[in-house]
RNA sequence: GCCGGGGUAGGGUAGCGGUUAUCCUGUAGCCCUGUGGAGGCUACGAUUCGAGUUCGAUUCUCGGUCCCGGCCCCA
């Protein structure tokens, strides 16, 4: 074969398309009843939009590019940005909150493996304008709710780095983002020798290792008593509260972190089983970027869904819906648009183009799995009916195409 | 960027130095000009690419490429 997709993209037959937009629209009834509004940004941006959010560093993961007026551009690696930087341009006077959704491919310059590709699609929710517990509480349920309306039964874990953030704030700020990153991968060796490095009081060290392992029920209270009675701990309790009023199940954990400075409170990650080393489906928090773009003191709390891999664990089948096939013969040819044209109206109609015979329409028929026949022949046609044949029970009767049309819809 | 495992018709496979490159499935047509899913017959269709070794490479060696899994990364 000469020609190729380009490596990490994938084309989607009828029947991979058709699963797929099945899900993205049961993602998108969740989200609408959740009161969110769908937005488009353009599939590509000016570089500087995401180096600012992430820095030098990612540009050897973008498909960046140069374009005819020398400007550096590059197609979008994931939406938060765009959506901020929208936000910043155009609808900073809104009446908050502002709930936005959206779903759309994204590109990252990566080697591909299972559950990551080169083009993706990520199904995004953003939150601006609270920086309530109220606000991360919806934004986690409607997470967890999308995926179990998909028939996802995710892992939820949770956290607020402001737990973390207010235990390290006696140290200066390099170095807390320092030691944020080294969390947010779990590389608790290299966090030893870091501490160690910047001589960090022990009592913080003793602190902070003991409370990044604190997960389950009673971890809130530990923390508690590890820290003492902060407001971020309040806050965190708060969380609690309204997530246990949503009713979904949830794992506290405080080894969960994010390497970026923008992330302040909540932080969630979502993971599902049979997906190997990209476990990951959900990825969200709350953080605050407008101010980074050059707008206002503006919070924000959002996440994105992998949609890719929900794809790869998720057994919803789209529902099978009635077409039909027309048979008909070369003598009644030009009726059988006539009645194609009728049913068009309520159905999808597949009409012979191929100049096939009677039993080879049929058969046609019977491959593309329409539910139903009709046979448009002399017969029928000299008492102005149409025969309607199921194809499943091969049972037919003769009738009206308004008769067909009742039965087909109904 | 790094480490493994792979690429033979549209899909699934056999062959592992010399074959008309196997078989299944598929598609098209016919048997069968008003009835599909079965059967029979016929046709279509492949050695990932490039170099090397060899009289001769699908088979051996090296490199590229793509696929699969993992590391790194994960905004």
């Amino acid at each position: 074969m000469k020609l190729s997709k380009p490596r990490g993209t994938r084309d989607f037959l009828p029947e991979d398309t058709k699963r797929r937009r099945n899900v993205e629209n049961i993602l998108r009834g969740v989200v609408k009843n959740w009161g969110f509004e769908e937005i488009i940004t353009p599939t590509f941006e000016t570089l500087d939009l995401f180096t600012l959010k992430s820095g030098e560093g990612i540009i050897g993961e973008l498909y960046n590019f140069t374009d005819k007026g020398n400007r550096d551009m590059t197609l979008r690696p994931e939406l938060t940005a765009p959506v901020m930087r929208m936000y910043v341009n155009e609808m900073q006077a809104r009446q908050r909150p502002i709930k936005l959704f959206y779903f759309e491919n994204c590109f990252r310059y990566e080697r591909p493996q299972k559950g990551r590709f080169r083009e993706f699609w990520q199904f995004g929710v953003e939150l601006i304008g609270s920086s309530k517990a109220d606000a991360d509480a919806e934004v986690i349920a409607l997470a967890y709710k999308m995926l179990e309306a998909v028939g996802i039964k995710g892992d939820l874990h949770i956290n607020n780095l402001g737990v973390i953030r207010n235990l390290l704030s006696v140290l200066e700020t390099e170095q807390q983002s320092r030691i944020m990153r080294l969390v947010d991968k779990k590389d608790y060796t290299g966090l030893e020798e870091y501490l160690e490095e910047i001589n960090a009081p022990s009592e913080l060290r003793v602190k902070l290792q003991r409370l990044i392992e604190l997960t389950g029920n009673d971890a809130i209270e530990e923390a508690r008593k590890l820290i003492g009675d902060i407001p971020e701990i309040n806050d965190y309790q708060k969380l609690i509260e309204l997530l246990e009023a949503y009713g979904i199940e949830y794992t506290i954990d405080f080894g969960i972190a994010r390497g970026l400075d923008y992330y302040t409170g909540a932080v969630f990650e979502i993971y599902a089983e049979g997906l190997g080393a990209q476990n990951q489906v959900c990825g969200g928090g709350s953080y605050q970027l407008i101010k980074l773009f050059g707008g206002g003191d503006v919070p924000s709390t959002g996440f994105g869904l992998g949609f890719d891999r929900i794809m790869e664990v998720c057994e919803i089948e789209p529902e099978e819906s009635s077409s039909v096939a027309i048979i008909a013969k070369d003598s009644t040819r030009l009726e059988a648009i006539k009645v194609a044209n009728e049913l068009r109206q309520h159905v999808p109609v597949y009409v012979d183009i191929m100049k096939r015979n009677f039993k080879a329409q049929m058969s046609y028929a019977n491959y593309i799995e329409a539910s139903h026949s009709i046979i448009v022949g002399e017969k029928e046609l000299e008492e102005g009916k149409l025969t309607l044949k199921d194809m499943k029970s091969g049972d037919q009767e003769l009738l009206t195409i308004e008769d067909i049309i009742v039965k087909l819809t109904a």
